[in-house]
DNA sequence: ATGGCCCGTAGAACGGGA
């Protein structure tokens, strides 16, 4: 069984790549970010041709989130709900299913702009929100997987050029401390699991030739709960993704996993 | 050289992304 995590950088402009790669790689459950399309435009019929059914919250321009899940292998997301209890947002950020017995949270953290704009405030207040909601989950025993861009490369290696990037957003301390507590509730870091080529990305800038130079972080993730550890087989970039005409500028990440004992 | 590109909403530039 295979989960997805992939910010599309609007479903509108990406639904061709999105078909085409699951129709190479049938991919379980796939989270999806940055759909920008309000519920009613949302491409439901294509994606339910191509085998998925599919739980979306959207809004205009901005933002947006999903979960396909594969039909004649996981059936339908259950216990559907949107954002987050314990905090009040406008924002369409959060969507939650349960698919084949994992609670899955798909997240779009916000981006945050600047260390100084009032963006940031709203990125560690929404982390800090995510943390208290998502504690109690954890500590239940629930197996569960947190998947989406979470606009934080957690450690130097995550960043190609860190000296460019230092105290800015992305990489700022009190981000990655945020990142720490998720960890800390008892999440472990797919990616990390395993071993895994140097200097391997998720997101490059659409300038400065940025993905030809590699120029990249890492800041789209899949956490796991500890009790799903040994079922994770794999943990990969699907750094072909960012090559293809008219790409998003994020590449999907993959995680393998064992179905349960 | 502190911007370069891409997207949505516009219906021209601009905000936002990261």
């Amino acid at each position: 069984m295979k989960l997805a995590t992939w910010n599309v950088n609007s479903l509108k402009i990406r639904l061709p790549h999105l078909l085409d790669w699951l129709g190479q790689q049938p991919i379980d459950i796939v989270c999806l970010q940055e759909t920008k399309l309000t519920d009613d435009k949302f491409p439901r019929a294509a994606i339910e041709d191509a085998g998925y059914a599919v739980a979306f919250s959207g809004q205009p321009t901005y933002n947006g989130v999903a979960i396909l899940t594969r039909r004649e292998t996981v059936g339908e997301p259950t216990d559907v709900s949107t954002g987050n209890p314990l905090h009040a947002d406008d924002q369409r950020r959060l969507i939650s299913a349960t698919v084949a017995g994992i609670r899955v949270i798909c997240a779009y953290v916000p981006n945050g702009q600047a260390v100084d704009s009032p963006k940031y405030g709203y990125k560690l207040e929404w982390l800090d929100r995510l943390i208290d909601w998502l504690g109690p989950q954890v500590a239940s025993g629930t197996p569960l997987a947190l998947a989406g861009d979470y606009n934080i490369a957690p450690e130097e290696r995550d960043v190609r050029y860190p000296e460019q990037w230092a105290g800015e957003v992305l990489v700022s301390e009190p981000e990655r401390e945020r990142f720490t507590r998720l960890l800390g509730l008892g999440l472990l870091d797919s990616f990390r699991l395993f071993e895994q080529p140097e200097k391997t990305f998720t997101w490059w800038d659409y300038r400065k030739m940025a993905f030809r130079r590699n120029d990249g972080l890492r800041i789209d993730h899949v956490l796991v709960t500890e009790n799903l550890r040994s079922r994770v087989s794999a943990c990969v970039v699907e750094r072909e993704m960012r090559k293809r005409e008219q790409p998003s500028d994020h590449a999907p990440v993959v995680v393998t996993l064992a179905p349960a004992a």
